[in-house]
DNA sequence: GGTCGCCTGGTA
DNA sequence: TACCAGGCGACC
């Protein structure tokens, strides 16, 4: 269930496993896997170090030696599982990169939605993204700005990743119940005190998502996934509806356009 | 703007 | 058996 806390958590699993040693080998057991790892492009990252491992919303890069990268994405259900070469791979592993120590990191996905990319130095992997809702880009300004003069409901532009890096279809949803925003708002019609109730929902619950040890199991939503249940403010039925082909989920009275 | 395809598994 | 799924890029 990776959104933006996942991928954190994920991350800082890879640094402490995998930084500072060697590649032995890299593997895709999916053939939608090995289909964008040729031979010779998993042959080339053999006996490269990991460097770093960053984040940038929802995806993850490896800096290799040599300024060689790995780019990967979680999708819908990927997860890094940190294991040993000596072990059977689990059974939804769908790429394993092994380390010299033994080490083997194992890119994990019933779905195998993920994607796992290696690149050549000079290559930039990643698609134009906004900033991190963690860091202190993301504000009240950052927002207004993004959304000035757009007209799309407020819940599939808070989607575009270039608007606020890592927000997914679930930390939307909460985020605009917080701010008591209806979800089918038109962007350039919102004030901006409204806005910056926005940009302050969305730290603060990446935040306090990212620094709690759970991993977001369906009752610590407010919303999300909650069709036909009592609104936690307000007591009207909490209503499913689609936008953009993703399940919104809102409270219809006090959420407001 | 919306819809489809990528994939598999869980649940009604 | 059918529908649903937290993403995202390609398409109309």
């Amino acid at each position: 269930m990776p959104e933006l806390p996942e991928v954190e958590r994920a991350r800082r699993l890879v640094e402490k496993a995998a930084v500072g040693h060697r590649i032995a080998r890299i593997r895709a057991l999916h053939r939608a896997h090995a289909r964008r790892l040729s031979k010779s492009r998993a042959t080339s990252a053999r006996g490269r170090v990991i460097e770093r491992v960053e984040r940038y919303g929802k995806h993850q890069l490896l800096r290799l030696s040599g300024g060689w990268m790995a780019h990967v994405h979680f999708r819908m259900s990927g997860d890094w599982e940190i294991g040993s070469t000596a072990t059977a791979p689990s059974p939804h592993a769908r790429l394993l990169m092994d380390l010299a120590d033994g080490t083997r990191l194992s890119l994990v996905d019933p779905r195998a939605l993920s994607t796992f990319t290696l690149h050549p130095p000079g290559v930039d992997p990643l698609p134009r993204l906004g900033p991190d809702p963690l860091s202190a880009d993301f504000d009240t300004n950052w927002l207004a700005g993004a959304l000035r003069g757009r007209r799309v409901s407020i819940k599939v532009a808070l989607l575009d990743q270039r608007v606020a890096a890592g927000v997914g279809n679930i930390y939307a949803a909460e985020a605009l119940w917080v701010a008591r925003i209806d979800p089918r708002a038109i962007t350039g019609t919102l004030r901006r005190t409204r806005l910056a109730r926005l940009a302050e929902a969305i730290r603060q619950l990446l935040r306090a998502a990212s620094s709690a040890r759970g991993h977001g199991t369906r009752d610590e939503f407010v919303v999300y996934g909650r069709e036909g249940e009592p609104c936690l403010r307000c007591r009207a039925r909490i209503r499913r509806i689609v936008q953009a082909g993703r399940s919104t989920y809102f409270c219809p009275r006090c959420q407001r356009r």
